[in-house]
DNA sequence: TAATCATGTTAACAGTGTCAACATAGTATG
DNA sequence: CATACTATGTTGACACTGTTAACATGATTA
């Protein structure tokens, strides 16, 4: 039995992401992935200061995942128009929203104060770039402000979507207004449709 | 020194609203909130049978201030025209947003179940139906079903933005991209005018 | 080889939600 | 009116949590 582990960070953050994503980072705790890793309770001490700047680690990743996927979406169809590589990314961003449900509500939530950790500060900024580059690409010889107004109006849209999508209280509803129900479910169905009204809108 | 408090019940929720709001719902916790109201740790038990439930009833607190609000301001000013007044609702909605910070997560916060706690469910889902009343009578001979997509649409706009405006991303994005710092300042300047050309557009 | 430093362990503290067992007071029933 | 019942309070305990201090081990470097 080794008494140094030799990889104890990357396997405590890589556990930390599985166990996020499982189960809601509120129901992780450090003591239970140190138990997971074999180690003593406190040793993940040595590699985070806090609990916090693992989540934080967490969080970097999903971030990096999903400009990753966002950055895909926008350039890997090249014979698709301008427009409707913007339509994958948007499909894209909700996707990853309702797929990886817990670690989106994470990289969202307010326990981490993202202005402590600079990396996941510039990523979370970077992922916000890839926007704005293919709204460039769509919208030639708009100012910079339009530009930026452009962004947060359909990075407004499709984050709000995805809370509006994941939210139990419009499914719930759809008992008692089948119509919201209805509504709810056709945008799921056929989000691609959906953007496309909001972008011509 | 009476035994029996008298008027528990009421004092722990308005107790909890308060903590959640100045603290965030993940800083408050049954013991303190007990101690307050100078108790012993586990009376609240007799009130609540779990922490969620008590922050449920906070949520369900603050979803009835917020339909409040909205219903006024798309009511209030008569003399209005109905598009100005679904602005005037809109700019209310993000305000809360901004201003009830901590409130406005815990209503949206995965915490709480919102399908086991079918009064929350229920203002929750009347919140959602102010918008549609106002968007049917801005939309005279509008179908329900795209009634319900413009409801989702410009639900998930304020959601969203709101989401946007809080998020010290973009805050501290403004030393990484001084654009969008000013395009959100500009936006959080003028909710009304970014509003309408959402409309409008 | 010896000193230093990163990385592990153990023990402990204060705090948490929650439950079981018990105490008190107000209310309804004989 | 006395008695039983029920709602509402208390005490004590359990199993957790994040975090710190003091100590142990092993790798690196002078």
């Amino acid at each position: 039995m080794k008494y140094h582990h030799g990889n104890l960070k990357e396997e405590l953050i890589s556990s930390a992401c599985i166990i996020c994503e499982a189960d809601g980072h509120d129901r992780m705790s450090l003591r239970s992935i140190a138990k997971e890793a074999k180690v003593s309770q406190t040793a993940p001490y040595r590699h985070f200061k806090t609990i916090e700047s693992l989540l934080a680690e967490v969080s970097t990743r999903g971030f990096t995942e999903l400009k990753e996927i966002l950055h895909n979406a926008s350039t890997a169809k090249k014979t698709l128009s301008t427009k409707d590589r913007f339509l994958e990314m948007g499909q894209a961003y909700i996707e990853f929203g309702l797929s990886k449900r817990n670690t989106y509500d994470l990289m969202h939530s307010p326990v981490i104060d993202k202005t402590q950790f600079p990396e996941l500060l510039e990523i979370a900024a970077g992922t916000f770039e890839v926007l704005v580059h293919i709204l460039a690409e769509l919208n030639p010889g708009i100012s910079d402000k339009d530009l930026d107004l452009k962004c947060i109006h359909h990075w407004a849209l499709v984050h709000g979507l995805v809370g509006l999508l994941r939210n139990e209280t419009l499914d719930a509803e759809a008992s008692i207004n089948t119509n919201a129900g209805n509504a709810m479910a056709s945008v799921r169905d056929d989000l691609k449709a959906f953007l496309d009204e909001s972008l011509n809108s």
